[in-house]
DNA sequence: GTTGGAAATGCGAAACTCTATCATTTCACT
DNA sequence: AGTGAAATGATAGAGTTTCGCATTTCCAAC
């Protein structure tokens, strides 16, 4: 009973953010836009507006159901929280993303924010490149 | 002379593009967006239409003139490269810029793309926090 | 120096993502 | 079931960036 996870985040059980959820927890792909939600729900039969997705998404984000990513400028990528924390490497060619996760970076962070006097909340490290696919084939 | 600069880089020697190249040399922020540029550039009396501030910043990168930063989702920040490469520490509450260079993870990184299969072409790392300012003036 | 043609610019329109507005519907609680 | 607060959906709007095309600028050959 996905409703009791919402409760659990402070959002009241509705119809389209249980749909959006189980959308989320069904869907192969992990990381997807509003407008790829909104679309492939469209395509699923369940019709929820793309206003709603967004608003939804945000709260989601808010709640920590799910993590905001910006891959790249133009618009955000989000990805259900689930499993461990982890950061992307993405490939420049064909879009495929890979996560990773390394202790010795994660750690170094924090000791930068100290050495500059920061308090760290977050961070955001993505690695751009080829990957083994696309170097194999050559493309350009 | 910086047509010679903009010669180098495989880019004709435009009075646009000269204006805009000595304009972020002269200036004191090093990050700016095209809005930024382009509000500046008028009050210099130097009047650029916004489609080629935009279109030269994005050639500029392509020559490795400017580096574009994804500091928040949005719109794209650009800065000049000068000095070595560097990443960027960010306060959450009054967006403050501090730089840093850290070869422990610029090292951990090369060797994640290696495991992974993966030509690195690039990256991007952001650490977010609350600045020493804001920490002690205690803003919410 | 002129000049011819390719390349660059400037303007407005358009694309794109995301947010705001507000009337209507849904949820949760008596 | 009834009621009020909250959420939704449709559309308009905001903000950033790109596109299309007429005009201007650069530059190299005369």
């Amino acid at each position: 009973m996905e409703s009791q996870d919402l409760k659990k985040a402070g959002l009241k059980a509705t119809l389209p953010r249980l749909k959006i959820l189980k959308f989320l927890e069904a869907s192969q792909v992990r990381h997807m836009s509003a407008e790829d939600v909104y679309k492939a729900m469209l395509e699923n039969g369940d019709e929820v507006g793309l206003a709603t997705i967004y608003r939804v998404l945000t709260q989601f984000e808010a709640a920590g159901l799910v993590t905001r990513h910006h891959f790249d400028e133009g618009h955000s990528m989000f990805e259900l929280n689930q499993g461990s924390h982890h950061d992307h490497i993405l490939c420049v060619k064909c879009g495929r993303v890979d996560e990773f996760m390394d202790p010795v970076i994660e750690e170094q962070q924090h000791k930068i924010a100290e050495a500059k006097g920061y308090e760290m909340t977050d961070h955001a490290l993505y690695i751009y490149g080829i990957c083994p696919n696309c170097r194999k084939s050559g493309k350009k």
